[in-house]
Parts: structure tokens; C-alpha cells; sequence
RNA sequence: GGAGAGGUGCCGGAGUGGCUGAACGGGGCGGCCUGCUAAGCCGUUGUAGGGGGUAACCCCUACCCAGGGUUCGAAUCCCUGCCUCUCCGCCA
């Protein structure tokens, strides 16, 4: 959310960021209704401090026996009267306000304006193996080796879920646990396991609501939705709080099952398990002074990097565009693994910088040292990885004529084999 | 799920309708003093919105979990929600 005298002082920013992002906020509507808030924001406070003084005259007379009957009637058409410009105050600031939360996040200046065909692609890491024989795509070498169950998934909870099994179920955990070790051990964050049901309020804190509600499965007798991503209880780890500065840059991963809807999404790569109801994924959330965050999404980047460089999947960097950027973010680097079965690029991860996006939404901040006053924070996040496209990957590049899977070598520890047949 | 208690400032903790933006204590900050010294004394110490001033700053309004209500007037009374704690039940 973006401050509202931010928006009233830099409107024509405002603007462009709405066009560029593709968002159709009513701006306009809103400027005019900010000049009409602080119409009547001046005539009830001039109201009210005339109430403020009549009420101590009240007070004075009672304490002196006088009769005040004549000034309490007086007083109810005021009273009245302030009554009246508050609900009007009320109505105009409500829509001020559901104006404001739709209006999307500010893209940073280094990315490029545009609708998705003007991604960046920033690197690319790994060569594209070529392998001497057709490779199989995912599915069908998960299904002859038994590590994927797409039918008995789908009868009992329906399309668009899978049960992992056997070493297919075990390379799941591994590659979770994996990940979460080099993040704690190598890039210094620390491991949280948070709640996977969440209230509104942490929903709208991160920007899933109120646009996305539709793509949340939700649980109506109790006002909870489910995650669809780790982002939304790590950020809210620290809503409503105060930091200190010392205590900062904060680093938190977790490990978290992921739930999405996908509404409107049917009919787009369906088969396998590119886009899933249900999956896996490590996430790792920071949480940074304002001046260095951009340098802490260059490092977040480079530790989901990592995880792929150490499986040895060949993947490539892309800036996405403003077009693309989601609501919350400033900034947001997409890293894509080849599929050599699927001979396509997936997503396994996104790393945003939501600046002070988040923070506002979901009140939170810091003192840069004692007594100072408080700011907001800026917040970031970075799937590190997301699970099932990176099983996809494995299963496809790292797949043998025969039909087995080599078992990449930082995971073997985890997996306790060499090969999967 | 049932029964009860409670949510006040940075912290502890008063306050049951007007004199309370909030006693008292602690902490923080500033100053003073000082051979009883990890002491004493004095002062100060929230946030947001609106308006005014070149500015230091000033004025007004709001905020005692949140949202409603009663009243001329609410931290104080009533309702709803959220959260915390205790006991019982159930349970991985």
C-alpha cells in the first residue's frame, strides 16, 4: 500500500506506475475524494473542539449546582450535527481507502517498462544437456518408476493433485531438507515452521487480498485461508511490531506446503505436475533497512541460485517487466530451470522486493536507534525452491536411456541411493 | 466444545461517566551533584490527522485491543469481534 500523501504529492509517479503495471486504480477518483476528506475533516475538528469547550462549561456549571439543561439541549444539535460529518468523513475515507489498497506497488526504477514480452533475460547459468536418446517427460518416467501417483491423487481430492511415493516421496524430503540446510548453514537465515492457515488480516498485510481471493482456497466457519505461499506467515511473523535496528537485516526460511486454486488457469499444462493445487516449497523471507534492500535482493537471488547450482540444472535469470510484476512487488527476478523432457523453462522461483509495500500494509517497522522514530521496513521474499518443478527438472535431465534417474550428488546424503530404477 | 478472568503509554500498574493523554513505580533521554558511587537530585519522555509559520515551532482534533452503541460528555456503561490466561472436556 502506498502511503496516502505520498499519492497526493506525486501523482503523475502514481499514475504511471497503475499504467505500467496494467492496473486500472481510479486515481482521479481518488485525488478528488482526498481534497473533499480534508474539507470536512476541517469542519468537524472546528465542530468538535466547539463541543470540547461547551462540555467543560457543563462540567463547571454542574460543579457549581447551576442548571445546564439549557445549554445540554443546545448542545444536542451540535451533537447532531457532528454526527453527520463523521458518517460523511466515514463513507468518504472508506472509498478513499478501497481506492488506495488496490493501487499497486511503485516498479523500481531498473526495471523495464513493459508487458511480459519485455522480461530481461539477466543470465544464464549451465548448459543445456543433449542427450543421445528422446528424453521422456516427467510424467511418464515418474509413472514407470512408481514415484508419482497422478490417478489415486486425483479420486480422492480431484484434478491437479499428486501423491509422491516411495523414492519419489523420499527425493521430495530430501531436496526440502536439503534446501533448508544450505539456507541455514551456508547463508546464515533462520528456520521457522509457521502456521499454514491464515487470518484476513495476514492475507491483505502481504497483497493477496483483496485482489486475489478468488485463487485462495478458503475455510469459511473459520474465516481462514489456506497459504498459497510461505510468504504470507513468515512476513506476518512481524506485523504490528517494532524492531530494533540492530537486530536487522532479519532472514528467515521455511518450509511450507503451498495451496492454490488456480482458478481460470484449466487448460494450461495440466498434464504432470507443472502447476499443482498443492505443493511444496522453501521460502526465504528478509525483512531490511530501506537504504540496502535492493542489495539484499541481488543476494537473496544468488541463494536461490545457489540451490540449482548445486544440483547442477541449468537455469536462466529473467528481470521480469512492469507488465508482469505482481501488485506488492518493486522488483522481481523469475529464475526458470530447463526441462529436458518437457524441452521448456519452469519457474522455481520468484525474488521480489516489495520496499516498503508490505510493511505498511502490515504495520511493520523499526527504529533506526534508540528513540528514533519509526519507519518502515522493507520486505522480500525468494522461493528457494519451489518443490515439484524442481523434481521435474531431476527427473528429466538427470534421466538415463535406460529410464533411471542419477541422483544428484549433493543429494544422496538425503536419499541414501545413487540411482533411481 | 463448556465455564471463568483479563486486554491501559517503552515496561509494571492505578483509574467505574466530566478535574485523565492518563496517578504511582521502573526504564530511556537531558542536566546537576558527588569520596555512602551499578548511589542521590531535578527535568523530560507516545502516535496519527488537519491547519498555521521561511524556520526552531505553534494551534486544533483523534487515539487507554478493534468496531459499533448509549450520553450534552466515555479509558470508565452496553453490544460484537480479536487476542491472552485459568479450569473442565476432547484429542495428534
Amino acid at each position: 500500500m502506498l502511503d496516502l500523501r505520498f499519492i497526493r504529492e506525486n501523482p503523475d509517479l502514481v499514475r504511471k506506475a497503475i499504467q505500467d503495471k496494467g492496473d486500472k486504480a481510479d486515481l482521479d477518483r481518488l485525488l478528488a475524494l482526498d481534497v473533499t476528506r480534508r474539507e470536512i475533516i476541517g469542519a468537524v475538528e472546528n465542530a468538535r473542539a466547539q463541543q470540547n469547550k461547551v462540555t467543560q462549561q457543563i462540567a463547571e456549571m454542574k460543579k457549581a449546582r447551576q442548571d445546564a439543561t439549557a445549554v445540554i439541549a443546545e448542545m444536542r444539535g451540535l451533537s447532531d450535527q457532528i454526527r453527520s460529518l463523521d458518517d460523511k468523513l466515514k463513507g468518504v475515507e472508506e472509498e478513499i481507502y478501497q481506492i488506495q489498497i488496490r493501487i499497486p506497488n511503485i516498479p523500481h526504477e531498473s526495471v523495464p517498462v513493459g508487458d511480459p514480452s519485455h522480461n530481461q533475460v539477466v543470465r544464464q547459468w549451465g548448459e543445456i544437456p543433449r542427450k543421445g536418446f528422446k528424453p521422456l517427460p516427467h510424467y511418464d518416467i515418474a509413472d514407470r518408476l512408481g514415484l508419482v501417483d497422478f490417478g489415486r491423487a486425483a479420486r480422492m481430492s480431484g484434478a491437479s493433485f499428486v501423491s509422491y511415493r516411495g523414492l519419489g516421496a523420499r527425493l521430495e524430503r530430501a531436496l526440502i531438507n536439503f534446501m533448508i540446510d544450505l539456507h541455514v548453514s551456508k547463508h546464515g537465515y533462520t528456520e521457522v515452521s509457521p502456521p499454514f492457515v491464515t487470518k484476513r488480516d495476514a492475507m491483505f498485510g502481504t497483497g493477496q487480498l483483496p485482489k486475489l481471493e478468488e485463487d485462495m482456497y478458503y475455510i469459511p466457519g473459520d474465516d481462514l485461508f489456506l497459504i498459497p505461499t510461505a510468504e504470507v506467515p513468515v512476513t506476518n511473523l512481524h506485523r504490528e511490531e517494532i524492531l530494533e535496528g540492530e537486530e536487522l537485516p532479519l532472514l528467515y526460511t521455511a518450509y511450507t506446503p503451498c495451496f492454490r486454486r488456480e482458478a481460470g488457469t484449466y487448460g494450461k499444462e495440466t498434464r504432470g505436475m507443472v502447476r499443482i493445487h498443492q505443493f511444496d516449497k522453501v521460502e526465504m523471507v528478509k525483512f531490511v533497512k530501506p537504504e540496502g534492500s535492493y542489495d539484499e535482493l541481488e543476494k537473496l537471488l544468488a541463494n536461490a541460485e545457489e540451490v540449482l547450482q548445486l544440483l547442477k540444472l541449468p537455469y536462466r535469470i529473467l528481470c521480469l517487466a512492469t507488465g508482469d510484476l505482481s501488485f506488492a512487488a518493486a522488483k522481481c527476478y523469475d529464475i526458470e530451470v530447463w526441462a529436458e523432457g518437457m524441452e521448456k523453462w519452469l519457474e522455481v522461483s520468484s525474488c521480489s522486493n516489495f520496499a516498503d509495500f508490505q510493511a505498511r500494509r502490515a504495520n511493520i517497522r523499526y527504529r533506526a536507534f534508540k528513540g528514533a522514530k519509526p519507519e518502515y521496513v522493507h520486505t522480500l521474499n525468494g522461493s528457494g525452491l519451489a518443490l515439484p518443478r524442481t523434481v521435474i527438472a531431476i527427473m528429466e535431465n538427470y534421466q538415463t536411456a535406460e529410464g533411471a534417474i542419477i541422483v544428484p550428488e549433493v543429494l544422496r546424503p538425503y536419499m541414501g541411493v545413487e540411482v533411481i530404477r
